[in-house]
RNA sequence: GCGCCUGUAGCUCAGCUGGAUAGAGCAACUGCCUUCUAAGCAGUGGGUCAGGAGUUCGAAUCUCUUCAGGCGCGCCA
């Protein structure tokens, strides 16, 4: 409906004499056609009289006047009226009004999706959490961000690779494996255990899983590993972790083995979040600096050919500085080991070799500083910048009984993701996750996912839908069959279903908005109010005790409010309810 | 110090690339269940969109600035 007006405008525009081509495209460019916001205004309408008014140097209620006239002739629209300072509202035929209810029960699912990306290929990075600990709740915004994006760049006519990038090779997993040792040895070593290793109860399970399996004997000498450590806590662990390595052979066994197990419970938490990826790229892939065909050491030798990584104090720097960054960035140490960011540079290659149009990463926002220093290693490598898109996820802060919930890594016992699966479940979760703008600090409150009111937003809408699934049961017990079409809405003999209805035909755009910002949150607020909008009219309109014709244009019509939610769940990842 | 984010009703927040009288929910007050799910609906009151300046037909939205709060600035990952 907005093409058809917008074409029409632009034949007006053309219509004026003496007018410049370009001056036309810069109106074309700045006017907006979109759906009113109240059905006072009609259904569609646009402010380009105003923005014409500048470049044509003509009042906006003239060129309103006359645009009006204008369409008025085309007689393709059943109203059309200036108002305000020069806005056009135009109200359409009935026919083309109701349409909307028509293509939303043809295309069903299918409703919403549109080729806006015309098959351009993105690949969505997120989650990411390094592999020493099972997920808390602050990596669960992430995944329900990085997932829902997924879901709506899809429907809207991308193509979408998911990948969790994992943080094999550094410190922290020798860390993890440090800690396993210890508590498989725990008796052997008089309950030794160092001061910066994990504590979490999953480290002990994980222990206890491997000597269940493993009849592992410690056949080193225990005084020579664990006496004269460093007594600070980061220096002891690196120096108990040098010892193991050089002196214990199951080292890799364990390391191998409680890697494995952790990646298993991620997974297992991250599926019963309804997050799956659809590759699982892992740091170590990447090689090791030491070998000559690594991918990680091509990627800095180029870097170094050409000119942008330089030595300096016996270590490689990157030149970032030269691409806004405040300080330039060590890629080798001085000792000859590979930084993180080394890393980062040859991962960020790989993914641009691999061909994709865009890539998106989802960051924890405690990382934006490190966000200058990736696009300086993109354009480093001679890519531009803007292909990578770096979309920042704030921490969520949950709340119980008014109070905040502690989440202490340090300690070990922590809030998981799967404690708050287990709490709120699945759906509800990703729905609060998801219901504010993923850059800002979110206050999560539990009771409120839990409560039987109305200020639950994700019950609210839900109840919506199941509403309507009674009503429809209801209606296919006495009939056998569903209607095909809303006549009495059609030849406006019933009415109360055209704000529905309105609200309906905005969905398709919340949708493209939400792909375009990459924001989920959109879909949320608008199926709150469209859910709003639903109850009011359940309240107010008996549905099944209507004439026959009205009744059957109601349900045809409630049908498609059920398609609407379904289908805005669904790019959340959320399952809508059937019964409440 | 530098960088990023935030400041909208008593509280929690929406408000798209500038648009028509700034919107919800909660809290307060008041109505609505012999009928399809009351986890619902309707109504009333409540605002200097942090302050100031600018851009223009038009600013909560863009620019500058002041104030207040949060976060980040490792040869950690």
């Amino acid at each position: 409906m907005i093409d058809k007006l917008n074409e029409e405008i632009n034949k007006f525009l053309s219509s004026f004499e003496n007018i410049e081509e370009e001056k036309i495209n810069q109106i074309q460019k700045k006017f907006s056609t979109s759906i009113t916001d109240d059905l006072n205004k009609g259904h569609v309408t646009t402010n380009v009289s105003m923005i014409a008014a500048s470049n044509l140097k003509k009042s906006p209620k003239d060129i309103a006047t006359a645009l009006v006239e204008w369409l008025e002739k085309t007689k393709k629209f059943e109203k059309v009226e200036s108002a305000g300072p020069g806005f056009i509202n135009i109200t359409l035929k009935r026919s083309d009004f109701v349409s909307t209810i028509n293509k939303i029960n043809q295309k069903s699912q299918k409703f919403g999706e549109s080729d806006y990306g015309k098959g351009k290929s993105v690949q969505i990075e997120f989650v990411s959490a390094n592999p020493t600990g099972p997920l808390h709740v602050g990596h669960g915004r992430g995944a329900a961000y990085g997932d829902a994006i997924g879901r709506i760049l899809s429907s809207s006519g991308y193509k979408v690779q998911k990948e969790y990038y994992i943080n094999d090779a550094g410190r922290q997993i020798d860390i993890l494996t440090a800690s396993v040792f210890a508590r498989i040895f725990s008796d052997e070593l008089n309950g030794f255990f160092p001061k910066n290793a994990y504590k979490g109860s999953y480290i002990s399970e994980i222990a206890l899983a491997f000597k269940n399996k493993n009849n592992l004997k410690l056949d080193i000498d225990k005084t020579s590993l664990i006496e004269n450590l460093p007594i600070d806590e980061e220096k002891e662990i690196d120096e108990l972790i040098l010892r193991l390595k050089e002196n214990y052979g199951a080292w890799t066994d364990i390391k191998a083995f409680a890697l494995d197990e952790v990646l298993k419970t991620i997974r297992t938490d991250l599926e019963s979040f309804d997050v799956t990826f659809d590759k699982w790229y892992s740091e170590s892939s990447l090689g090791d600096i030491s070998d000559k065909k690594s991918k990680i050491k091509k990627a800095i030798d180029y870097l170094i050919k050409n000119k942008l990584a330089y030595e300096d104090n016996g270590a490689v720097w990157l030149d970032t500085s030269k691409s806004g960054d405040d300080k330039n960035r060590v890629l080798i140490r001085d000792d000859g080991r590979a930084t993180y960011f080394a890393s980062d540079v040859a991962y960020h290659k790989d993914k641009i070799d691999r061909g994709f149009d865009k890539l998106i990463n989802v960051w924890g926002a405690d990382h934006h500083g490190y966000i200058k220093r990736i696009e300086a290693s993109i354009e480093g490598l001679g890519f531009d910048k803007e292909k990578l898109d770096v979309q920042l996820v704030q921490f969520a802060n949950l709340f119980k009984d008014g109070k905040k919930v502690k989440m202490s890594t340090r300690s070990g016992d922590f809030y998981s993701l799967a404690d708050l699966i287990n709490e709120i479940g699945t759906d509800a979760a990703r729905f609060y996750y998801l219901s504010k703008q993923a850059d800002q600090h979110l206050d999560f409150d539990l009771d409120l996912a839990q409560a039987d009111n109305k200020e639950n937003i994700f019950y609210y809408i839900q109840y919506a839908h199941a509403r309507i699934c009674s009503l429809l049961e209801k209606y296919n017990k006495s009939f056998s069959s569903m209607p095909e079409d809303a006549t009495a809405i059609s030849n406006n003999t019933y009415t109360n279903c055209d704000k529905l209805i309105h609200e309906m035909s905005k969905y398709p755009h919340i949708v493209l908005r939400a792909a375009n910002a990459l924001q989920p949150h959109l879909i949320i607020y608008y199926l709150k109010d469209f859910a709003q909008s639903f109850h009011s009219f359940y309240n107010d309109n008996k549905v099944l005790t209507e004439s026959k014709e009205n009744t059957d244009s109601i349900v045809y019509c409630l049908y498609a409010v059920k398609i609407i939610i379904a289908n805005g769940l669904k790019l959340l990842g959320i399952k809508p309810i059937e019964k409440m």
